[in-house]
This record gives C-alpha cells, sequence and structure tokens, in this order.
DNA sequence: GTCTATACGCCGATAGAC
DNA sequence: GTCTATCGGCGTATAGAC
C-alpha cells in the first residue's frame, strides 16, 4: 500500500508494474534508509503534488486555493509551498507533465510486448480502466478537468505524447489492414469516445459497478466501431 | 424548423442572428405575434446572458470576470448587472436552465415527429451536429465546460429533463427491439460518446471542416454500435 | 525548508445619486 | 436601470526569523 499504483513523482518507476501484475519485489539495493528512518519517504514536494492532485481532482483548480492545497499536504501556511513551486499553477503544470509522462511510458510498454494494433490499444484500454478503480484521482484531472482553462501555455492534447503514440498505433493499424482506413482522427473519437465516456460515466458516479466490470463490453463495442470487418 | 434553434432567453426568439453573419431576415410566418411584438429585442438581461455565455464558453466560467461580462453587455461597471442578477452565479444558473429547457423543447419536437427511435435518436443527431456550426458557445458550454465547477447546486445531468428524455427513448428502442438489450446508461454511453467526442473535437479545433462533414459517418458509427442485429 | 506576519491586488458586491 | 464611488474579503505572494 506503501506503493501506490500511481508515480506522480519525477523519477521514480512507472505505475507499469502495479498494473500489470507484476510482483513488486523491492530492490534492496536501491532506497537504502539510512539517511531517513522516519516513515516519510515522501518528500515535501511529492506531498504538495498528491495533495494538489486529489484536490484538483474532487474540486477543480479554481475552487482549490493554495492555503488548501498545503494544508492537505500537511504544512500550516502557503509559504511553505513557495520554495518548490513557484505558484500553484506551476504545481498544476508539474502534476500535468508528470502524469503524461507516466502514460506515455506505460504506452510505451504497451507497444513493445503488443505487435498488432489491436493488442496494442487493448492494453491502452487495460491500462485505463484499472487507473480508474486503482488511482481515479488521475483519471478525473485527464478526463474530466477542462485543463487549458488553467493551463493556457500548454500543448494541446493532440501534441503531447501519449496522444501522438496513440494516433501512430491507429495509423498502423489502418496501414496494416486491421482497422477501416478513416481519418485516424475519427477513429480516435470513436474509439476514446466509448471507452473515455464509459470511464467518465464512472467517475462521475452513474456507474455503480467498478469500472472493471464493464471493460470487456466496452472494449468490444469501441474495437468493433473501428475495426475492419 | 424554427424551433430547431435552442433559446438562451426565456421568450425571445434566438441568438443565430446575433452570432450568425447577421443574414438575419425575419421569419415572418412564425412567432410573429403574441406577447411581444415589439423590437424590444435586446433587454439587459438578455445582453447579460449572450456576454457570459460567449466569455464562459470561450475563457471559462472562473476565468471571466464580472466585469468582462458588463463591458460585453455594453455597460460601464457591474453594478448595472445587479439589478438583474443576483451575483455571477446566478447568471450561469440562468444560462444553463434556459439552454436545457430549449433543448428539452426541441428533443419534444423531435419525439413528436419520429415515432421510432432510430428516428428519434437521428433527430438529436442532427440536432447537436447543427447548433455546433451554428452555435458552438452553446455546444461548448454544454459539451466542454465543467459545469458542477461553478454550479454545484444544479442537478446532475442525469436528472436534467433533457437527459431523461433520451433515457426514455432508448428504454423504449430497447423494449421496441430496435436497440441491444443491455444497460440504456451504457447505451447511453457508448452513443453519445460517440456523437460527443466528434462534436468535442470539433469544438477545440481538431477537425477542420464544418461539424455537418462529418455527421453521416459519425451516425453511422454510433447506431450501428447499439443497434440490434 | 518551514514558520509568523503582513502586504497587495483583484473581484464581487453595496450605497446612493441621477 | 445605469451610473460613480467605495468597501470588504479572499487568495496570492513576499519578508524575514528560526
Amino acid at each position: 500500500m506503501e506503493q501506490e499504483t500511481i508515480e506522480i513523482r519525477p523519477k521514480d518507476e512507472t505505475w507499469d508494474e502495479a498494473e500489470t501484475q507484476e510482483k513488486t519485489e523491492i530492490q534492496d539495493n536501491v532506497e537504502p534508509r539510512e539517511s531517513v528512518e522516519v516513515q516519510k519517504k515522501n518528500e515535501a514536494p511529492d506531498e504538495i503534488l498528491l495533495a494538489a492532485l486529489k484536490l484538483f481532482s474532487q474540486k477543480g483548480f479554481f475552487n482549490t486555493s493554495l492555503t488548501d492545497i498545503a494544508k492537505q499536504a500537511g504544512l500550516k501556511n502557503t509559504s511553505a509551498v513557495y520554495p518548490h513551486f513557484k505558484n500553484k499553477q506551476a504545481i498544476a503544470t508539474q502534476l500535468y507533465a508528470n502524469i503524461l509522462d507516466s502514460l506515455s511510458a506505460s504506452i510505451d510498454d504497451i507497444r513493445c510486448k503488443n505487435p498488432k494494433s489491436s493488442g496494442q490499444l487493448r492494453g491502452i484500454v487495460d491500462l485505463l480502466f484499472k487507473l480508474t478503480d486503482d488511482a481515479p484521482d488521475i483519471m478525473r484531472f485527464l478526463l474530466i478537468l477542462k485543463l487549458d482553462e488553467f493551463l493556457p501555455d500548454e500543448k494541446s492534447m493532440l501534441e503531447s505524447p501519449p496522444f501522438i503514440k496513440i494516433h501512430k498505433i491507429i495509423q498502423s493499424g489502418i496501414k496494416a489492414g486491421e482497422i477501416r482506413n478513416i481519418d485516424p482522427i475519427l477513429v480516435n473519437a470513436y474509439f476514446f469516445g466509448i471507452i473515455n465516456t464509459t470511464l467518465r460515466f464512472k467517475l462521475t458516479g452513474m456507474l455503480e459497478k467498478a469500472a472493471d466490470a464493464y471493460q470487456g463490453q466496452a472494449w468490444i463495442a469501441a474495437w468493433n466501431v473501428i475495426a475492419k470487418k
């Protein structure tokens, strides 16, 4: 439990091993607890990012004050935040970057393990449903928050690495004859329209059971829309 | 088909003439008389609502100050707003209510004109694509804004009249054997996942052509997902 | 790096003249 | 109903001690 399924932090491992059910054996050569005996292995910036993730995803960026974040991170004041982040927006930017990085790495991993586009998309769907159950705040951040409202300087999702990689998967699938030969953007819209809307329904309480319960059916529906018959 | 466009104002004509190229010839065949025959078309509250719609949908609720709204509405100060609306949130609430009302009325109209669920859904898709081209701010308000972030007291969309009516259409379609016999919520997620994501892509600039150009294909894809074969 | 204390600005909101 | 003028509060951000 100490090991969350999700990594917000820049330099740690990604959430892949949690998601692929691989046994997480602690590499005892790394992370020697020599320096700190305290259980608080999480450094302050990580605590702040985790606090911000929780609050942003639950109340929204603008309904969350820096004071809220500081308190949630176990700090008395906002002052202790500034040594780590220039301002509130910088927290959100870092959060977004870390999430995209981990997502991108996971997609790389999925692509390595699956030769066909269908398998790669299936892997991504697996990941998204698992994250919805295990790390709903991250999925809320990605699927529900209106990011450009508070991160106006970020590249649009179109240009983010995960999106680009998905685009390539789709293009490969079209070229290989697995996927219908229509505009890849529309393939994306149809496929992830089904997947993400299902997840959004789950994240907003419109579906009762765990996301996992809806995965198989959603996959079939989404894949059939784009699969070459 | 004067009825198909959505109204923001409680009792006036639609805003089409305001935001499209002013081709506005008054359709003399419909809605000429009755309550308001005078040219008092643009009352202050309407101007404020239109200004708010534009700004909210383009910059978001929290990035829009009351000063912005007042200026956009042709007023010098925020003071002139308060006789009409108690506060900023009340503007958004009224806007949302008017949009839902018009949408609901349009759906009623569509249901009257189409006996089968497939025809009703087709009519709704027609409406949504038309609105995306003709009144993108309304569609941005509905599809892109995170409403519960600034309208926390509103019922969830699940319980809004348009959503309920769509739910009934789906249930009828299932009962009639037109639509696959799965959870109506999932039918909604799959069908409108495709439709709304396509529209969202259009509204965020990811699709170049007019929404109209994508309608036929999106309808086929969405309907095939839920249609009983 | 975290605290106390404080400054500053913006925005929402009110009072009152016209 | 719209204006001028102004207030109060909240949230961001800084200064400086420890």
